[in-house]
DNA sequence: TTTGATTGCAAGTACTTGCTTGCATATATT
DNA sequence: AATATATGCAAGCAAGTACTTGCAATCAAA
């Protein structure tokens, strides 16, 4: 990928993730990327080629990978902080709104599937990590992937409705709500301790 | 409000649903509701404003008032139970959907404010609720918003993910999900039952 | 029967959109 | 020195955009 190229991707994500995709034009691109609008059509097919190209991009997609996931300590409480606290370091409110950006009905067929490997890292490295934990005996059995499904629903939640609505629908910080939900889910609200 | 004008805010908000606010062009809301295109710009100052209009009925909000949560028995599983239900009944994909197509930035700050009030409903509600449960000694104090928020962030994000990508994130059905996540709420997953 | 309001219709305005073209210039490679 | 590649620049195109205007038809209230 040549330094032109890139430009024009960074450009195109950036504004995307400001106005949406069908917003974005052309020449808003070319002039944050600082380069001519013709180029954008001399080194993509079009307007949706050089977004596609984006989300292809580990960078654009917050750069959640599995191993992100991979520092545990087979400890319940610690381990699901750090699922929660490494995803939303990484799916901050500019990615949320890149993320909705990019539904445009022109574009979402193409860009869901890229889209939708950033929950999927969660949830399967999760369910894993869930099911090695009952071999070792530290977890009854359960539906792991129902459970997945809901700290990764809570995970996601609250990281899209701050992103949308700050503090203004919940006084409750991220830390606060880390510990907190990690507490509930593990120890339920009966003998919360 | 007459009925001309009340074709032309369902069709307007019927094609914000499907292809966003900026992607939906008068032309296709006077043809979806059947008027002239004219007849948009007799009735509403703008584009801006037959959408604005919209979400300020409730049936364009999911008709989700507090009344919806009226119905409760103070008994935590199925009272959760319907807390979730109740919502995911009234906010189905297509609510998602239009929530998200009035995302627009030339929109957002003056549409946020409605769109808001849905998850509001829903929380405040719910810590109502809580309040009156320990009260009853039904249930152990706690951090009652931040449990709340918990609670509504998975029901929110497993509401949305369905409605982003059906079934192709994960399997796990809305009944599932919403029986076995009240369990590990009340439960945790330490001692499921 | 007259009046007033509502709407359709056709045309038009000023502007923006994605995308293209032809040519000049700079820079790097051979 | 000769050549190839990348880019800028200016202009333009066809189509679409939100929104407007003047006039005629309809229809219900007076």
């Amino acid at each position: 990928m040549d330094e032109t190229s890139q430009k024009i991707i960074d450009a195109a994500m950036s504004l995307v993730k400001d106005k949406g995709y069908v917003a974005t034009t052309t020449r808003d691109i070319a002039q944050l990327a600082g380069v001519n609008e013709c180029t954008l059509f001399r080194k993509f097919k079009n307007k949706k080629d050089i977004v596609l190209n984006g989300i292809e991009q580990e960078k654009w997609r917050g750069n959640l990978t599995p191993d992100v996931f991979k520092n545990v300590k087979w400890e319940l409480a610690s381990d699901l902080e750090m699922f929660m606290t490494e995803y939303m370091n990484r799916i901050t409110p500019d990615f949320v709104k890149l993320s909705i950006g990019l539904r445009a009905p022109q574009l979402y067929g193409e860009s869901a599937p890229l889209v939708m490997k950033v929950p999927q890292v969660f949830l399967s490295s999760l369910t894993d990590y869930f099911k090695e934990m009952v071999s070792r005996g530290k977890m009854p059995e359960a539906d792991l992937e129902c459970l997945a499904m809901t700290i990764f629903s809570s995970t996601f939640g609250y990281t899209f409705l701050s992103a949308s609505f700050e503090n203004h629908l919940s006084p409750v910080g991220r830390e606060e709500f880390i510990k907190q939900s990690v507490q509930t889910f593990i120890y339920g609200i009966t003998q919360k301790q």
